[in-house]
DNA sequence: CTCATGATGTACTGATCTGTACATGAAAGT
DNA sequence: ACTTTCATGTACAGATCAGTACATCATGAG
């Protein structure tokens, strides 16, 4: 099925808002680039900030989907496809436009707890930390929440140290540490 | 030593630009906030970015300064020097003012890898990353380098968990799992 | 006192920001 | 054919952006 105008207008602003920024990316830029009008583009969000938020959800969906797909595919069992998130990762990081993880750019852009931007950020991570949990537990893991939570952190340090400093191996160091946690949570 | 007027106008926009963001905050607001006027501004800095870089030089040191100090008061051995990096990323989160990684989001808001803004940010993250690993070899791990990435790519998650999802235990897991890391990397 | 020098403040430039008023267009109902 | 309705486009408002031209001021030298 066709996507509608509104969702072809997320996509866009989407790609946009994570190549430059959001505060750098002026509503004049993605009016053009898009070739709608100005009046149609206020008429389907109702400000920039609404955009940015539509924006999030998509890239929310979108990442979570091609994770979870990757996890799986690369994985069978549990603990395997909790370590297949590092290989995921791996691949994401050294495509071309890798820019790093878009909710902590927005997170950091749009501060106050309150903001509905901030807020955005926020579920996405508090959604990931969901899957991992359920996974981790089905591993058998000692303290599910706990493990999850840590391998979490590895996929957040290894993300910003490829997209800072530009390393290429954070991901697959994040991964050796990773198989350290989950073999430690996983013995008794 | 008194500071210059220079080092006071940086140490200024550092607290603004940290508070609010890098294109969230105008020079207009700065010349505001310091009560100097703006040619004597532009005197002291030829650009905003000129401006940008010296806040980022000067919460580098402050901030080095402030970690290895803090890691060499809570931990006697390089063993116990590395996981007390935890304890002092413990107290910083909790303040009020804390709003994560000022070079995560620099880096965040000026993407292009040849950009002096974003440079800077990289560099900062190689000298802590020198540090943890001398600390690392003076441990006796097996790869140090390998163990210092690791570990600051927990400090990095830990970081970006405190801030963007407001976890406050994120960095006492991430210190439980970097002492398993350090057992296993420590054991032979 | 006179004049040069350098720091400072005011007021501005042109560009860009988010958001809107209003004119124009096409399609649909009667 | 005439009018209503709604989507679209143009042009703009008012604020703010980074950066600068120029007037004013204090100070020090001769």
């Amino acid at each position: 099925m066709r996507p509608t105008k509104r969702e072809e207008l997320v996509g866009k602003a989407l790609r946009t808002f994570y190549a430059h920024g959001f505060h750098a990316t002026g509503m004049d830029r993605l009016v053009e680039e898009t070739g709608i009008s100005k009046t149609s583009m206020y008429k389907h969000f109702r400000s920039k900030e609404e955009l940015i938020v539509a924006a999030l959800k998509l890239r929310d969906t979108q990442f979570r989907d091609w994770l979870f797909h990757r996890m799986a595919a690369l994985g069978k069992t549990p603990r395997e496809q909790l370590l297949a998130a590092f290989d995921a990762l791996t691949e994401w990081v050294v495509e071309p436009d890798f820019r790093g993880c878009m909710f902590v750019k927005a997170a950091s852009e749009y501060q106050e707890v309150d903001n509905p931007i901030h807020a955005q950020a926020a579920r996405h991570k508090a959604l990931l930390l969901e899957h991992f949990r359920d996974l981790a537990a089905l591993a058998g893991a000692n303290d599910p929440a706990l493990l999850a939570r840590q391998l979490l952190i590895l996929k957040e340090g290894a993300i910003v140290a490829a997209q800072v400093e530009g390393c290429r191996e954070a991901t697959v160091q994040a991964k050796a540490a990773a198989a350290t946690l989950l073999d430690n949570a996983l013995a008794h």
